[in-house]
DNA sequence: AACCTATGTAAAGCCACGCAGGACAATATG
DNA sequence: CATATTGTCCTGCGTGGCTTTACATAGGTT
């Protein structure tokens, strides 16, 4: 038997979540970036540097976004995760080989 | 009886990934702890860290867990961002309210 | 044209944090 | 007793988020 996979990570690169902010949410409220950033508690360089998926979302920016989109944290902090993880199992693929899996005996 | 919270939705303090390989993983597969280290291919005062709540599982180590124990990485940074995220509430919790909630017009 | 706003970058500094490696005392364990 | 394991501590290193200051540019307004 093949050993199959648990789980099954996505497949295709998980969207930044600064994608979403800069294609969606900032338009349709159409908001500018800095009043953005000033609204949000932060400088607009931080926030510039999200959107253009240079920087991540931390768990405290992901409460800022969750409480300013209304959807809460739980969304922008996932993609972030999922962005992060699809990252690290690429970059571990090789380091990975090396590990073995153990059971309870 | 499993008790672990692992992922409540906004429950109670998430508990922190090192209690669950301190408590349960590790004893089951009664290995110590550099030894397991080695096997992870970390040191062993970095294992020591989070198995005492001093450090995050980060992404990479994630990984490097999900291999070990054959359960996947989501689970083990899915514990700690849920951690993390609980610590942010509670941080943010003033500033938050100084934040608007805005909808698309 | 001059003016003002927003934006994209850049640089410098601060600070938190993960990780490795060395070292040492205390505590098992054989 | 002798070895192994563990719990800590420290140093050093690199990364990364965040702020502030600064400068150049594109758009829009008067």
């Amino acid at each position: 038997m093949p050993e199959h996979p648990v789980k099954s990570p996505a497949a295709w690169r998980p969207s930044h979540p600064g994608e979403l902010l800069r294609e969606d949410v900032l338009p349709a409220l159409r908001l500018t970036v800095t009043a953005a950033a000033e609204m949000l508690g932060v400088s607009r360089q931080t926030l510039h540097a999200i959107l253009s998926e240079k920087s991540s979302v931390t768990p405290e920016m992901a409460v800022r976004l969750g409480k300013f989109c209304g959807n809460g944290a739980e969304l922008w902090l996932g993609m972030q995760t999922a962005h992060d993880l699809w990252q690290a199992q690429k970059d571990l693929a090789e380091i990975v080989k090396t590990i073995p899996t153990l059971r309870a005996a």
